[in-house]
DNA sequence: TAATATTTTTCACAGAAAATTCACTGGGCT
DNA sequence: AGCCCAGTGAATTTTCTGTGAAAAATATTA
C-alpha cells in the first residue's frame, strides 16, 4: 500500500506517515499540490490524502492536474465548514474526504474503504456483453439489437457502456454527468433524461433494462 | 470495559461505579465537565456516562467540546422533563440517554447496548444488510421481503436507510425531518408519521424492526 | 470557407407519482 | 376517566419524469 500525503503543515503529515507505516504501508509526503503534481507523474500510489489549503497550488486544482494524466484515487483533507470546498471536492472526482480535525483512524478508515473499493473494481472487465438480444461490444463500440445493428451517437455509447460497467447500481443524473460528461459540465440534469430517452429508443425492447429510479436517477438492470 | 462517569453528586457517582466494577469494568470519575474533557484528551474511553445540570461545563458543551477531537460514545443522563435538553442532546451526537431517577439496571443496559453498537459501527459500512428476511441492498436501492421485491418511493428508501445506518439509535422525528429531509424542511410532525406508516407497511412482517419510541420518536431495532 | 448534416443541449409542458397536510380515531399512560 | 400522542385515510399540493421541438454546438462535406 503505496499512500502520498500532500499537506503543508509538518505535524499532521508526520501523524498519518505513522499511522499507514504501522499498518504497513508505504507513505511519501508532499508539501504543496506543485510537487505533489510533479511526484504523481513519477509514481502510481494507491491514494492520496490531499489537504485542501496549501499554499503554491491548492488541493483541488492539483487533483484537476494530475486526473489529466491519471487515475488514482484521492481524499481531501477539508478544514471544517469549507462545506463549500467538500462539494466541490466531489465534483472533481476525488473520492471521499474528511474534515479537519479529524482521527488518523479515521483517516486510515478511508484508506481501507477507498483500497477496497478499488480491488473490488478491478474485476476483469468484460470485451463483449450479452444481455438476451443485446448484444454491446465495448472494444470495437458496435451494439447490436436482436442481431441488427444500432446506430448510438457518441454519447448513447458512452452512455451506455458506463451503464454496463455499473449494472444494478443506482446512478445518480449527478454522478452520470460527472461520470459520463466530464466535472467540468454544468448542464442541465434534463440532459441526462433526454439522452436516456434517445438511447432507449435505440435499445428498442431492451429500453426495459434501464430502469427510473424516481427522486434519484436510473439503473441498469437485467 | 472502561467508563468515564460524569456527575456533580457523589452518590450518583459511587452507585455508577459499583455496577460497572460489578461487571468486571473499569470506571473512572469527573465531577464536572471540565474535568471531563480533560479526562478525555488524556484517556480513550469505551463510553461515557455524562449528566446534564453541572457546575462549571454543563453535559452538552462537554460533550460538544469533547467530540471535537475525539469520537466517543456518550450516554446523557438527564433530569426528567428536561425535554428539550433530551433533543438537543442527540443533536450533538450522543448515542442514548437516560432520564434521571433511573435505576442502575437500566444504565447498564444502555451501557451494552452502546457497546454492542460501537462494534458493529467499527466494521466498514456495508452495501447490502440483512435483517431476517429483509435484504436491503444500499448500492442498487433494493429491497427485498422474503426474496420478493419492494416496491417503496425514494422517501421510503431515504427514511428506511437513515434508519438503518443508525440501527439501535433512538430518532426524535425533529432528528429524521432534518437528516432525511434536509435543514430547510419546515413541515409538519405528522410527516414522519406518515412516511413511517408507508414504510411499516411495505416492509410487511418486519415492520417490527421499525419501534415506535413514544413521546420521542424511533428507533431501527433487530 | 460556406453550407449542410449531425449531435448535443435546453426548455416547457403534461401526466403520473409522490409528498404533505390534516382531521379524526384509538391506544397507552397517569 | 381523561389526556396525550401515534396511527391512519383521504384530499390536496408539490415534485418528477418523459417527451417533443427548437436552439446551440459540432462535425462533415462541397
Amino acid at each position: 500500500m503505496k499512500v502520498l500525503i500532500v499537506d503543508d503543515e509538518e505535524m499532521i503529515r508526520a501523524v498519518l506517515r505513522e499511522y499507514i507505516e504501522f499498518e504497513g504501508g508505504e507513505a511519501e509526503e508532499a508539501q504543496d499540490g506543485m510537487e505533489a503534481v510533479k511526484k504523481c507523474r513519477e509514481t502510481d500510489y494507491d491514494v492520496i490524502l490531499m489537504d485542501v489549503m496549501m499554499p503554491r497550488l491548492d488541493g483541488f486544482s492539483a487533483v484537476k492536474e494530475i486526473r489529466k494524466f491519471k487515475q488514482m484515487p484521492v481524499i481531501m483533507l477539508s478544514a471544517r465548514g469549507e462545506e463549500y470546498d467538500k462539494l466541490f471536492g466531489f465534483e472533481i472526482g476525488s473520492d471521499d474526504y474528511v474534515t479537519k480535525p479529524f482521527s488518523p483512524k479515521e483517516v486510515m478508515a478511508r484508506i481501507h474503504a477507498v483500497m477496497k473499493r478499488a480491488a473490488a473494481s478491478a474485476k476483469p472487465v468484460k470485451d463483449v456483453y450479452e444481455f438476451e438480444g443485446l448484444k454491446v461490444d465495448m472494444v470495437g463500440r458496435n451494439v447490436y439489437v436482436d442481431g441488427e445493428r444500432a446506430e448510438l451517437t457518441p454519447k448513447e455509447y458512452e452512455l451506455l457502456f458506463y451503464f454496463i460497467e455499473n449494472e444494478g447500481v443506482a446512478l445518480t443524473r449527478e454522478r452520470l454527468l460527472n461520470q459520463v460528461w466530464g466535472y467540468d459540465f454544468y448542464g442541465d440534469d434534463r440532459t441526462v433524461d433526454t439522452h436516456v430517452k434517445m438511447l432507449r429508443g435505440n435499445l428498442k425492447e431492451y429500453r426495459k433494462f434501464i430502469v427510473t429510479l424516481r427522486g434519484l436517477g436510473y439503473k441498469f438492470e437485467t
